[in-house]
DNA sequence: TGCAAGGATGAAATCGATTTCAGTTACACA
DNA sequence: TGTGTAACTGAAATCGATTTCATCCTTGCA
């Protein structure tokens, strides 16, 4: 069934029924019939030759890494949210982490005709700007910031240097595990709110407090062994929940009670960290906000609305638990 | 740059490009040509022209209750996995586990063009059925069985049933919490276990001792709080690791501990139960396994090998951890 | 009465690819 | 020499919509 079936059908000529479906000039009457004709028929235009005539497909890509992170899933549940109700599509792209295929995906959601990119990104090669440069459509960058470009992040050095000088207050000098610094928010900015919030209570950071760590718990698991091998610090501050839930069963096969012999924080407040023997604490990131922030934005600039380039900045909130009680507890 | 001007630019037909890209008779010379002007316009060609021409878009639709459940995010992780190898892209469609919405938007994918649905089921209306039954393209289904259709599930009574016989094993008569019977798979096939693992073992089930429940945590929580007060089980049967994760925040909170006074086992083997203060004993459900097996089910489907249908039944593994420990511990 | 404005209409052009089809060339083989 | 086959070619038809444009029909108003 296509479009000169159901004029044929309705008794119209193709041009109205195009009308039916995207306003014009159109009478009542002839209304009525394609409605008659649609209703009976269960016609819908086809998506494909719309697409080719408009060169829009209402289909919005998503490049992210891995959609079994907690975090990822509760961004693209936000995004999905959002455009879902303005009829548009998501197009996924899982890169499983890894750089090369984000750059890859990214160039092949854009050849595949979608409307619009929102990209969780976590590294910035060379590549990816090259290929970000490229791109014509809205773009939209979630999770880093990345100058020029529309981009809906946190405030990963802020959430960061709160819970280390949380930690701080009470009592104890804190070590640092987190990831590598290619990734600027939750490597780099995470790592420098630590250093700032030492600096800021009088205190030198040492090299020798601070671990890189993979991404996954049994990374933390495997350098809070390391550290608390060498010594023992009053408290760990990590990067990333998962890490910190690591550390802290590390911390308890070294009989070390948390929240009492040592103490820990981590970032994201993940589920996981709300049930663990000892409640974790963290910094609440609106992932979710940040996912509908990201579409809202998209739809803007959709709507050529897209005056500049627009860095949304959302905040945190600290989530204290038992992870953190202090020394006395 | 459309086919035309590429042509133009490499001196041959329209018809010599498209061979370039879909295979068919055309010589070295002509083929180094198109070469060299693809290299240096990055010239790809029309997905929506190609779409309409063909019929296909290497899109697959995916429906599905919310993308932030660890269960949907492993299935769909899985999916896309083995998709993306194939060229396939995923559309994704997020109901927020309103039924009526999984219905519109099977009907909405289906009309956008995909080449084939995936449809994470949990419960199936009338409406569901007769969509289902309009859609002639091809479906598999995961999570549920249904008669007649292409499916992926997981054998949910046969977990329920082993579960339920652990705890019988470690010498308590366990209660059950669990989910709507609407939900063949998560409610029915998991009641129906524990009831024949109870029965298996010589006892008879009692209404009392079953509690409905919603999802998420907090419902396990208060369904468990429910139960307390009225009777003390040595042991609760949770439909879910969430529910079991409620309950046994509920006992720990009535001064019980969990694993001796009370025994607890949920289904699902999440990440949060493997964090818990006591470790929850659960069932190993392939989530991840289930969206590669259904991915490549379809992927069968599309080249047309789909002689009948099939219907692939995922086992399941019992992990047990300390929340089953027993009385003795 | 005349005329401008705007509602309503549908034929035809267009989007950018694939596929059909008619035909050429080259070569092997009887 | 004739013939069958396979490699190769490109003009033209086609997919199913949207959009342009010329035209017709009403009104309302001077």
């Amino acid at each position: 069934m296509n479009i000169t079936e159901l004029a044929a059908l309705a008794g119209v000529s193709k041009t109205a029924v195009s009308r039916y479906f995207n306003g014009g000039y159109l009478s009542p009457e002839k209304r009525a019939a394609i409605d008659a004709a649609v209703k009976a028929t269960g016609y819908a235009p086809s998506e494909a030759a719309r697409g080719l005539r408009t060169r829009r497909t209402r289909q919005i890509g998503v490049v992210m890494p891995r959609l079994s992170s907690e975090s990822t899933a509760r961004v693209v549940d936000g995004i999905s949210l959002v455009l879902a109700d303005k009829g548009y599509r998501l197009l996924l792209a899982n890169t499983a982490n890894i750089p090369a295929r984000e750059v890859e995906y990214l160039d092949a959601l854009r050849q595949s005709g979608v409307d619009g990119l929102i990209f969780l990104a976590s590294v910035f090669t060379p590549e990816h700007r090259a290929v970000l440069k490229s791109i014509h459509i809205p773009v939209v960058i979630v999770a880093q910031q990345y100058e020029g470009y529309n981009c809906v992040y946190h405030d990963d050095l802020g959430a960061a240097r709160d819970l280390t000088a949380l930690l701080i207050r009470r009592g104890v000098r804190p070590a640092y595990i987190g990831v590598t610094a290619q990734d600027r928010a939750a490597g780099w900015a995470r790592h420098e709110g630590y250093v700032q919030a030492l600096k800021q209570a009088g205190l030198a950071p040492r090299a020798e407090e601070m671990y890189l760590s993979g991404f996954r718990m049994e990374d933390g698991y495997d350098r809070a062994r390391a550290l608390l091998a060498q010594r023992r610090p009053g408290g760990i501050f990590c990067a990333t929940d998962a890490i910190a839930i690591g550390a802290m069963q590390a911390c308890r096969e070294a009989g070390l009670q948390v929240g009492r012999d040592v103490l820990v924080a981590g970032v994201g407040d993940s589920a996981m960290g709300r049930v663990t023997a000892v409640p974790l604490t963290s910094a609440h990131l609106h992932y979710k906000t940040s996912g509908q922030e990201a579409a809202q934005l998209m739809l803007k600039l959709l709507r050529r609305q897209g005056a500049g380039t627009r860095a949304v900045c959302l905040g945190y909130e600290i989530i204290e638990r038992a992870s953190t009680a202090g020394p006395g507890m």
